[in-house]
RNA sequence: GCUCCCAUCGUCUAGCCCGGUCUAGGACAUCGCCUUUUCACGGCGGUAACAGGGGUUCGAAUCCCCUUGGGAGUACCA
């Protein structure tokens, strides 16, 4: 059988990385197994769903990288892809049921339900104990649903156990009584989750189910109505929820929770991709700095694991990092424009934009980084601070200034070049007499102000001339 | 409440299915040292975990049971 799996988020929000994280281990799994992934938009809450919200998901899921092969843009000989679109199909095999007796239309008023409710609690009576699943009060339904009369159509449990396979966590078994008679139809005519998500998985050739653990209880009711339609079970596999620091359910007060605000805080698509997939997934060779991309060959669902993962960015602004200092420098350049926001930069030449590239590749994590490191090369005056006074109570130090200041002077260029200035190195060793750490720390006291930073030989010849004479001219 | 699921360093995890090779491995974070006469990167090293209790067994992180703790579901949301 070919494998054909299925991302089918709700267009209720933005793209959320515990959704990010599923469609991605469907992605990857379908080009491990040289499968099929479909998209499909889940959009039966009428109330809720957007079509900017599913532009926004979509635009999302490419940027990560997760492309799929058939869905709602690019067609499909299996579509529509939308839910929306689809909601004959769901009617047919609705009345299917209703006429196979497998279903009923319900009656019961809010306040029957909410006593059925309440039983469930204190007695753990069966959920659904309405007159409306007797088989004597069915014709009456359907002639008031004829009278035209609203009413949810609900599936008939059938009183068996149920069980199935799940790739990460084993046999799951539910003892019969479990789930009361749920509504398939609602009221309005529009299906729920439950219904249209089998029907589809079923239409839509889907052989492997990977989705959230919450999802569980769902597969229960699913199996159910799978059998009831006839259709084969696919295989499933519930992935472990991500959950914060405090142990509870992911929230906006753990911190960014949409893909959208990681792309917009600059992080690479190809970190989050790799940090997601890393939480509850181990690659076999232990290895944590990888692309989506290479993992086709060693992608395998028995390495999920079965408990919950902390969702934790520290490991993710390291692996951010990583991806960063493995780029090549005409990439890094292209990619990194978008997030510098100061005029200066884009005034420079491309040389000059990769030199300081080059200079502070390893040292950040993200790239917004850049604008402090940028924003501390510009600063045209400097702090009195202890390192500095310290630097400037050597007595090597006035001599650096007054040469350094004195050579400034001269300069007519924009910048100083990495020869000139090594010349003025050399000068001081030489004539000046002044080596080791006071000449590396004296002249960089003087030039910058700090008693730290990078390579002098490569700063220097970044920072405008005129800045350079204002700080010394600070001192 | 009921049903289902889970439990290895602070965090992500390897190992568990097929008990001995585990004085429990890796990574992030943290601490120390080396390197770079600075910082960062890098390298080396340290601190740090099998939730608790019972079994089974010559032997258990690995198998079984209980307890505790955590999570999910319990909608005419998905």
């Amino acid at each position: 059988m070919s494998v054909r799996v299925r991302f089918a988020p709700s267009p209720t929000g933005y793209l959320h990385i515990g959704g990010a994280r599923t469609a991605l281990y469907n992605y990857i799994f379908a080009k491990a197994q040289g499968g099929k992934c479909i998209l499909r938009i889940e959009d039966t809450d009428e109330q809720r769903s957007t079509k900017e919200f599913e532009a926004s998901q979509i635009d999302d899921m490419n940027w990560m990288g997760i492309t799929y092969d058939e869905g709602p843009i690019n067609g499909g000989e299996y579509g529509p892809y939308r839910q929306s679109e689809r909601l004959d199909i769901y009617q047919k095999y609705a009345n299917n049921l209703l006429n196979e007796g497998l279903a009923f239309y319900d009656f019961c008023t809010e306040e029957e339900l909410e006593l059925m409710a309440q039983k469930t609690k204190d007695e753990g009576a069966p959920p659904y104990t309405g007159k409306w699943r007797d088989k004597e009060h069915w014709d009456e339904a359907r002639k008031r649903v004829a009278a035209g009369e609203k009413a949810p159509l609900r599936f008939l449990v059938p009183d068996i156990d149920v069980e199935f396979d799940d790739f990460v966590r084993g046999n799951v078994k539910f003892p019969k009584g479990t789930v009361g008679d749920f509504v398939i139809m609602r009221s309005s005519g529009v299906p729920t989750f439950s219904f249209c998500n089998v029907i589809d998985d079923h239409l839509h050739g889907i052989s492997h189910v990977i989705r959230g653990e919450d999802h569980v209880n769902n597969t229960l009711r699913q199996v159910l109505l799978y059998q009831a339609i006839g259709a084969e079970l696919p295989k499933f596999a519930h992935v472990s929820l991500l959950i914060g620091k405090d142990r509870q359910k992911l929230s906006k007060r753990h911190g960014a929770t949409s893909v959208r605000q990681y792309r917009e805080e600059g992080y690479l698509p190809e970190a989050l991709a790799n940090y997601l997939c890393l939480l509850g997934w181990s690659h076999p060779d232990e290895k944590d700095v990888f692309k989506i991309d290479e993992l086709a060959s060693v992608f395998t669902l028995d390495r999920f694991s079965k408990s919950h993962a902390i969702y934790d960015i520290e490991k993710l602004q390291w692996i951010n990092g990583q991806h960063i200092k493995q780029m090549d420098l005409d990439e890094l350049h292209k990619r990194c424009s978008e997030f510098i926001s100061h005029d200066f930069y884009e005034q420079q030449s491309v040389q000059w934009q990769k030199t300081f590239l080059g200079l502070f590749q390893d040292k950040i994590h993200l790239f917004p980084e850049l604008n402090s490191h940028l924003e501390e090369l510009l600063k045209d005056s400097m702090d009195m601070n202890d390192d500095l006074k310290e630097i400037m109570s050597w007595e090597t130090s006035p001599a650096i200034k007054d040469y350094i200041q004195e050579q400034l002077n001269t300069v007519k260029t924009d910048y100083v070049s990495a020869e000139q200035f090594s010349e003025w190195m050399n000068y001081c060793k030489k004539e000046l007499k002044i080596k080791g750490k006071p000449l590396f720390m004296g002249l960089r006291g003087v030039l910058t102000g700090q008693n730290h930073g990078p390579d002098l030989k490569v700063l220097i010849p970044l920072t405008p001339v005129e800045i350079l004479k204002k700080r010394v001219a600070s001192l």
